[in-house]
RNA sequence: GCUGGCGUAGCUCAGUCGGUAGAGCAACGGUUUCGUAAACCGUAGGUCGUCGGUUCAAGUCCGACCGCCAGCUCCA
């Protein structure tokens, strides 16, 4: 009689013998797919050898998802395998939306046979096949696979290390090599489409034979499925890098891959959100700095990012020496803080900086604004006693709060702790990360833990914004940083006359402005709030009697600071409106007769339409009102 | 960087079997002077990404390069 072993579940402590598989515990909930247990996402039907605290996973839990579209990885490959038997099958994990399936085919595969694969994955739903996992000798993995022709699995089987578990899940006819864990039948996989096919290389090895990578996804129910299509489809109408031309705010040319060139419209709101930040920076604290953008190589192989970074350095070689142009703008405010023997009292220094930042990427990585060569952050490094840690990291929380909530972004938090090859004192690295748990309890945040995901020299959070259409967006970032000090011989003279090592913390709000600005174009589809639209407001005379008003009526408006246009090309109205509908205009005057000789203007606004005839004194008052840069 | 796809007017795109380039929108000129999402007529605009090759003849076929797109990898 083995020892029975304690559960925690739903908050109750159940005892049961070891081997009790989950269900058995307590009612399943529906929707359940998998189970939770100390860390370990398992099947509904392993059996627990040992205790622990259950909850059950759905598709509303990450975890959930990924197990339900391995699944559907599996359902792929088993359709695949029966419209063509002689196909081998590489690997099929799952994604963030969906799943892949790498298979070897002796013919290529086209968006056309995606239809007929699609059709048997759901006579497989249909049939419903209990998914169970089997644990294999490594010999029998090897004979089950060898005996099908899966030469990629053998291989594999080779490469699980000495004395590791062997498993594989079986559903119908087809088995597949894997650790799991999966879903309890083929039958929950309600909704499925594939999405795409392409070439991959077996093992990502161009030396190793090609494959076919089919692309899909899968959700519970159809409306789901269609739900997700949809904000593809949407996504892709705002992609920035369309409406980025639309509206004519930038665009790029291959005479310099990478860079931006910002039109005006589209450098008046990155200005724009320049200047939101500088607003919220020197509202608590922070001073900001120019620092030089070009260093001699020595800067960079003291500063570490000569071993770590090299192959992102723009490089410059003149005067046989090399000086590499800057990527990030650490090391330039080391330097400044060296500048001057600096006390304790000067403590906590906030330097910001907007200058321009250079990193080689490789060309495959550039993607519009979202990933770029040259870019500007919202930069700034705050150098603190080891005992103003946690008030500094509250202020800085502080201000992520203000300005994800002035964009309607919710966001979320990742913690990310100390990594096996961390460098400095094991305490402090203890008390940073205690003391960054506390400040986002004391914020009251949620916080998912990311152990061992820290830098080398120091903890990390990262911020992750979630835009109109779900999508989560990585901006921000704070790391504490205990080895830059170091490699600077950093030191503050403290209260008790004795020199100490200050604490950086590196920390960018919206991360870089150009991707920022990116964002923010997908997330508000172009049509950007009233105080970062490039023009505010349009003027639209009816005829060209109305063009002198309209005219006084826009000098009005920008002396009072709002960015304001007149359409006085010889139009329609209708025609002029359509236009700055279409350029996504916040407010448009349309004047005419009747509003000359009454000292209105006729407001119509970009989502509202018509809001009639207002005196321009009234407008004017509103707008400015309106109009001001949060903060 | 790798794999696949793409590159024709400012933009969106057509161009057949290889025979010297076309539309709509935008621009420009004129007519119209109009009250809430596209008035009408006309004009101009191209080294077909670049370089080389095949051919009597290349936007079209071949090669190299550049850039872009999707994916991989990487990341702000």
């Amino acid at each position: 009689m083995a020892l029975a072993v304690q559960f925690e579940v739903n908050g109750e402590q159940v005892e049961r013998e070891p081997g009790v598989r989950a269900a058995d515990l307590t009612a399943v909930p529906e929707g359940a797919l998998a189970v939770w247990v100390n860390g370990q996402t398992l099947d509904l039907s392993r059996p627990l050898m040992e205790g622990g605290q259950i909850q059950f996973l759905s598709f509303q839990d990450s975890a959930g998802r990924h197990v339900f579209r391995h699944s559907s990885a599996h359902l792929l490959a088993q359709a695949v395998k029966r419209l063509w038997p002689e196909a081998k099958l590489g690997t099929g994990p799952a994604l963030e939306d969906g799943f892949y399936y790498d298979i070897w085919l002796p013919e290529p595969l086209t968006e056309k046979d995606l239809p007929r694969i699609e059709e048997m994955m759901r006579q497989i739903v249909q049939e419903n096949y209990p998914i169970e996992r089997v644990e294999l000798s490594r010999d029998h993995a090897l004979k089950i696979f060898g005996e099908r022709g899966e030469s990629f699995k053998e291989e594999i089987v080779q490469r699980i290390p000495e004395g590791a578990v062997i498993s594989a899940y079986r559903q119908g006819e087809f088995i597949d090599l894997c650790s799991g864990p999966h879903l309890p039948s083929t039958g929950r996989i309600g909704a499925l489409k594939l999405t795409q096919v392409s070439g991959a290389y077996w093992r990502g090895d161009e030396k190793n034979p090609m494959m076919t990578r089919i692309y899909g996804t899968s959700f519970p129910d159809q409306a789901s499925l269609d739900q997700h299509l949809e904000r593809i489809e949407e996504a892709k109408l705002r992609d920035h890098r369309k409406l980025g031309a639309q509206l004519d705010l930038f665009t790029f040319r291959e005479e310099a891959p990478g860079f931006v060139f910002w039109h005006p419209k589209g450098h008046q709101v990155y200005r724009s959100l320049e200047d939101f930040s500088r607003r919220l920076q020197a509202a608590r604290g922070y001073q900001e700095v120019a620092t030089p953008w070009i260093y001699r190589v020595g800067l960079w192989e003291r500063s570490g990012h000569w071993d770590h970074y090299r192959d992102n350095l723009f490089l410059i070689d003149r005067d046989d020496e090399l000086q590499g142009v800057k990527p990030m703008n650490c090391p330039g405010h080391c330097l400044l803080f060296k500048s001057a023997t600096r006390s304790y009292r000067d403590l906590p220094w906030r330097l910001a900086e907007y200058s321009p930042l250079s990193r080689y990427e490789r060309s495959g990585a550039l993607h519009g604004l979202m990933r770029v060569r040259g870019f500007h952050q919202d930069d700034a490094h705050l150098f603190v006693r080891p005992d103003q840690i946690r008030e500094e990291m509250f202020g800085v929380l502080d201000l992520v709060d203000v300005l994800y909530r002035t964009f309607d972004m919710p966001y979320e938090v990742v913690l990310s702790t100390r990594p096996d090859d961390y460098m400095g004192e094991l305490a402090l690295w203890d008390r940073a990360e205690a003391e960054l748990e506390e400040v986002l309890k004391a914020r009251g945040l949620k916080y998912q833990i990311n152990p061992k995901d820290g830098a080398f020299y120091g903890p990390k959070l990262d911020i992750y914004a979630v835009d109109s259409l779900g999508r989560r967006w990585q901006c921000a970032t704070v790391q504490l940083d205990f080895q830059l000090p170091e490699k600077f011989e950093l030191e503050y003279i403290d209260q008790d006359g004795l020199a100490k090592r200050p604490v950086m913390i590196h920390r960018a709000i919206m991360g870089s402005i150009e991707r920022f600005l990116g964002i923010l174009v997908e997330h508000y589809a172009g049509a950007f709030p009233l105080w970062l639209a490039p023009v505010q407001v349009r003027v639209l005379p009816i005829t060209d009697n109305q063009h002198d008003y309209a005219e006084s009526i826009a000098r009005q408006l920008r002396e009072a600071g709002i960015r304001v246009e007149v359409d006085d090309r010889n139009q329609k109205i209708g025609y002029k409106i359509r236009e700055a509908q279409v350029e996504k205009v916040p407010e448009m005057l349309v004047v005419g007769g009747r509003d000359q000789e009454n000292n209105t203007v006729s407001v119509r606004t970009r989502e509202a339409g018509d809001l009639g005839a207002q005196p321009v004194a009234d407008y004017l008052a509103s707008i400015v009102e309106r109009a001001r840069i949060p903060g």
